[in-house]
DNA sequence: CACTACGCC
DNA sequence: GGGGCGTAGTG
């Protein structure tokens, strides 16, 4: 397409080539094209309860929890009020100060939050409740999703979509790619596929401006090396669509649900994250790729995502420095010096702003927590029932919103974590499959539990206790009740097992004492989650044969062993899943072509990438533990670039 | 399975 | 700095 003959004096071709642009499409990691958005609600608790309350934007506003601050809005920054202030403190920089405790729920009154005028005052009684704001942050994630639909309607072959990765409560990352392709498509024809197919790697045609407008877009400062007179090359161009579809998303945030946000756009996720915070609140950050290398130079590598716990204090102490623009001077072979292979590769990418890791199509939660932390601490089996009754109650509110009754969604596992000072312990059962999930049972779970860790070691005085549920499993039997093809060995199992300490009528009692082995354990748990298993012994997966039948590179991360048993309940046939590659519905009987398709496109692009950078190290070493023993356990999950290298 | 580390409001 | 979350990795 372009005409190398007919160059015009200065025109020097695009940096990038057919197959970089391709890569876009289904959100490869290797393509320097990619586009990805980082958007952060502004103090998140502090505009939830702006928009609740319906305070005045400019108000200021925190967020009380007991006597200390969880959220502070923008308008009461200016008066000094930080996180740490206690309520007092706060009241005296800002009289005017709006201080809005959190709901909580409050001992014997039925396991439902409410927002109360005296909660500051029974921290005793009280234990916090979230569930406002994780209600609201549904809300957005659902219009965050809703508007990016919009760009999805590409009108021609296929509908791309974007990957959305709820990273937090109020954060998420978008794999924009897939949108930005077809979008550079409809505005630029001439990037089309065409014969010349064949030669991907040509280079494409010169973008056809001269200069982006960035309209409202805050920009980080080219390298030094680089003027904003240069002509724009695609990675500009397709950035400024990612940016255009992130300040849609952010409007749309705003005109539907009046919430703020934040969102860095880059070319990978800690770059993104790192942008989003450089323009706050309500503002847009890109970091273009000529951008990169003096962004990052200027900063602290503490204050990159994982850097910033004891592996950031372990480098600085070993490279006596914690700025990144002196940690570019230490050659890799120093970083493997003093960091294992994984990490010193890791780090030598990162912080040339290099970044494959991916984004995670996922936007439920895994685990649900609820907490107490006790201020004097608890003494008694009773007080700390009293308070496992509550994050029962909790919990199965939150099970309910996810779908627990309609069995879209169930945990298997329930874990009491317990603290006396410093040491703390937990215990963790399998949810018996056989019951239906409802307080009671969750407060019996957690009953027995509790009377394990009391009855192992000084239990008292405890000064926290939490109580989890995990390892969901999803599509369980749509409408059929499940109870009703259980029976028969399979429930009398269970019953005979898990269900020992009974959990309906007045428990039997007697704590399983002396054989609560873990072995014990263990063998319920295989019995409800995962159904044959291979001979544990480890070693048998030395090296390369068992690795190749679970490959299975992508996600799958909680569609398998649903269906534990020989009753093949539904009809594969017509059964769909979404990939969490690219997004795209797939049958579930073509499932495994596909996937391979995805598979061999990384392995290309991975020795593409090996073939450039002289080090290699990643064909031999499958990170010697996890990973190969037993019969599944992290099957495939694309998270972070790392993954099957084991073989081939 | 129990524990630890990391990150965020 | 602490309470209350959530996630991932390790042996």
């Amino acid at each position: 397409m372009s005409d190398p003959t007919a160059s015009p004096p200065t025109l020097t071709p695009s940096r990038y080539t057919y197959r970089q642009l391709q890569l876009l499409r289904h959100g490869s990691t290797a393509t320097p094209l990619r586009i990805i958005a980082h958007i952060d609600l502004d103090a998140f608790y502090a505009q939830c309860e702006m928009v609740r309350l319906g305070t005045p934007r400019d108000a200021p506003l925190a967020v009380r929890q007991w006597e200390s601050l969880i959220a502070i809005n923008y308008p009461a920054r200016p008066f000094g009020i930080t996180r740490m202030l206690t309520a007092a403190e706060a009241r005296k920089l800002c009289p005017t100060i709006v201080l809005q405790h959190v709901a909580t729920f409050r001992e014997g009154e039925g396991g439902r939050w409410a927002y109360r005028d005296d909660s500051f005052k029974n921290i005793k009684t009280d234990k916090v409740s979230l569930d406002p704001y994780r209600a609201e942050s549904r809300k957005i994630l659902e219009t965050i999703k809703d508007d990016l639909a919009t760009w999805s309607e590409d009108g021609q072959t296929k509908r791309l979509s974007a990957n959305v990765e709820k990273a937090s409560i109020d954060e998420v990352f978008i794999d924009l790619s897939p949108l930005v392709f077809s979008v550079l498509l409809q505005r630029y024809p001439e990037l089309r596929a065409t014969s010349q197919d064949e030669n991907r790697d040509a280079e494409l045609p010169r973008p056809p401006t001269t200069a982006v407008e960035w309209n409202e877009d805050c920009l980080i400062d080219l390298d030094a090396n680089e003027t904003e007179e240069d002509d724009p090359d695609w990675d500009d161009i397709a950035m400024r669509i990612g940016s255009e579809i992130v300040r849609s998303v952010r409007k749309a945030v705003w005109e539907k649900l009046n919430y703020t946000c934040s969102a860095g756009v880059a070319r990978n996720k800690m770059l993104a994250k790192l942008g989003s915070a450089c323009n706050k609140p309500d503002k847009q950050t890109v970091v273009r790729n000529r951008a990169v290398q003096l962004f990052l130079a200027g900063y602290k590598f503490t204050q990159i995502r994982m850097l910033g716990g004891k592996l950031g204090d372990q480098i600085r102490n070993f490279f006596g420095t914690e700025q990144v623009s002196e940690l570019l001077n230490v050659p890799l072979d120093q970083l493997r010096a003093k960091l294992d292979d994984h990490t010193a590769t890791w780090l030598y990418n990162t912080i040339r702003g290099e970044d494959r890791s991916e984004v995670n199509p996922r936007t439920q939660m895994k685990s649900m927590l609820s907490a107490k932390s006790f201020r004097p601490s608890i003494n008694s089996i009773d007080q700390a029932e009293k308070w496992l009754r509550i994050f029962a109650a909790d919990i199965y509110g939150r099970l309910v919103e996810d779908g627990v009754l309609e069995n879209r969604r169930r945990p298997r596992v329930i874990t009491l974590h317990h603290r006396v000072t410093a040491q703390s312990r937990s215990r963790q059962m399998p949810i018996p499959a056989s019951n239906t999930i409802d307080e009671g049972l969750l407060f019996d779970l957690a009953k027995i539990l509790m009377r394990q860790v009391v009855a192992e070691a000084q239990a008292w005085p405890c000064s926290n206790l939490s109580l989890s549920v995990g390892s969901f499993e999803d599509g369980v039997s749509k409408n059929k009740a499940i109870e009703s093809f259980l029976v028969r060995g399979d429930q009398a199992k269970s019953l005979s097992q898990a269900g020992r300490p009974r959990v309906t009528d007045g428990l039997s009692d007697r704590p399983p004492e002396k054989r609560r082995k873990v072995d014990e354990n263990n063998g319920i748990d295989r019995f409800f989650t995962k159904p044959p298993r291979p001979s544990d012994d480890g070693a048998t997966s030395s090296k390369g044969t068992p690795e190749l039948e679970q490959l299975d590179p992508t996600s799958t991360a909680e569609a398998p062993s649903l269906f534990s048993s020989e009753e093949g309940i539904e009809d594969i046939s017509t059964a769909q899943y979404t990939c969490s590659r690219c997004s795209q519905v797939i049958l579930e009987h073509e499932r495994d072509e596909h996937e391979d398709w995805h598979f061999a496109k990384d392995l290309d692009n991975q020795d593409r990438e090996e073939a450039r950078t002289t080090q290699s190290q990643s064909r031999i070493a499958p990170a010697p533990n996890a990973r190969g023993r037993g019969g599944r356990s992290s099957r495939g999950k694309p998270e972070k670039g790392q993954r099957r290298l084991a073989f081939q």
